[in-house]
DNA sequence: GTTGAACCTCCAGTTACTGGAGGTTCTATA
DNA sequence: TATAGAACCTCCAGTAACTGGAGGTTCAAC
């Protein structure tokens, strides 16, 4: 099995990934140390991987697509591994209902910090002449806290 | 001038900033070397801060609440520097500007992740049962890539 | 034989801090 | 005045997830 060998260029076009993020993914343990073609070189040789190596590359760059972060996909990666389609299992539901979790609170927070943007770029704030200076004017003062956007303003109220 | 002065904690309580986050704006040169009151003592001796600093510390201080950079803000306080209210300047309202339409970005770029997150979620999803493996199945894959979130789902279309 | 692409390793830099070690100064109380 | 504890100091390293670059090697084609 695994008759078919790639080297990491052939593996970066064919998962989305660059080379530098691939042999990084090795360095920090994501995925195994890849053999090598080792002829004698003087260096470590290439790198040879293999259909599964493919797969499992493949699976991460979806998952960054998605906007998880390295531990959660190590999460996933370990729930996944060899037990066979990652989604009928129970963890992996849960990985991804807490990202999307995080998620709605990091759009929930752009939203606030949008909206005190808005407030101080609004025609009313720009009609006020104003004579002050940077160490006393409010000019950048959010009117809210944009941490706390008020819950009202959210578009997603998560159910 | 500037009679009132301020040790570092009381600054930071002032303005919401960390001690730590004071020393390392001051290490980075966003505020100004603070003079010490240096007794001869052994090491720098305590900083000692001025109302003007605490004025500038607390203006940073919202800026980072809008999420602005330490680069932007860098460009702000040089837009700011002794020259009246920084709102009444052309340059404050681009950058501010420019700073919504990235916000507006992230979070459109967001609201792609969620509904891609929402679609691996989603009871059609659940249903099919799987028996295929991390390597061969699509259970990561999103729809639609949600760096390009089709436009349509946006919420701000930003006029 | 030579060129150029693709590969290799190692180091440093990015953002905006934060944690910690180890030491000093200040302030209040006994 | 002695001392305890808070608050201050400097310096170094680590965080997330790569990316850029230097300097060198291997491989395939011509």
């Amino acid at each position: 099995m695994d008759a078919l060998s790639y080297k990491i260029g052939d593996v970066a076009k064919s998962s989305g990934l660059t080379v530098k993020t691939i042999r990084y993914y090795e360095q920090i343990g994501l995925i195994r140390k890849v053999p090598r073609n080792n002829n004698g070189a003087r260096t470590g040789g290439n790198r040879i991987f293999g259909e599964s190596d493919l797969g499992r590359l493949r699976f991460i760059g979806h998952a960054r697509l998605l906007g998880l972060g390295l531990a959660e996909i190590r999460q996933l990666l370990d729930v996944a591994d060899g037990k066979g389609c990652p989604s009928t299992q129970p963890e992996y539901q849960e990985i991804l209902k807490r990202h999307l979790a995080e998620t709605d609170e990091r759009i929930n927070h752009l939203l606030g910090l949008r909206a005190a943007l808005e407030g101080l770029l609004s025609p009313e704030r720009k009609a006020m002449e104003r004579t002050c200076s940077m160490q006393t004017c409010a000019c950048m003062k959010p009117v809210h806290s944009p941490s706390s956007p008020a819950g009202k303003s959210s578009v997603l109220e998560s159910r």
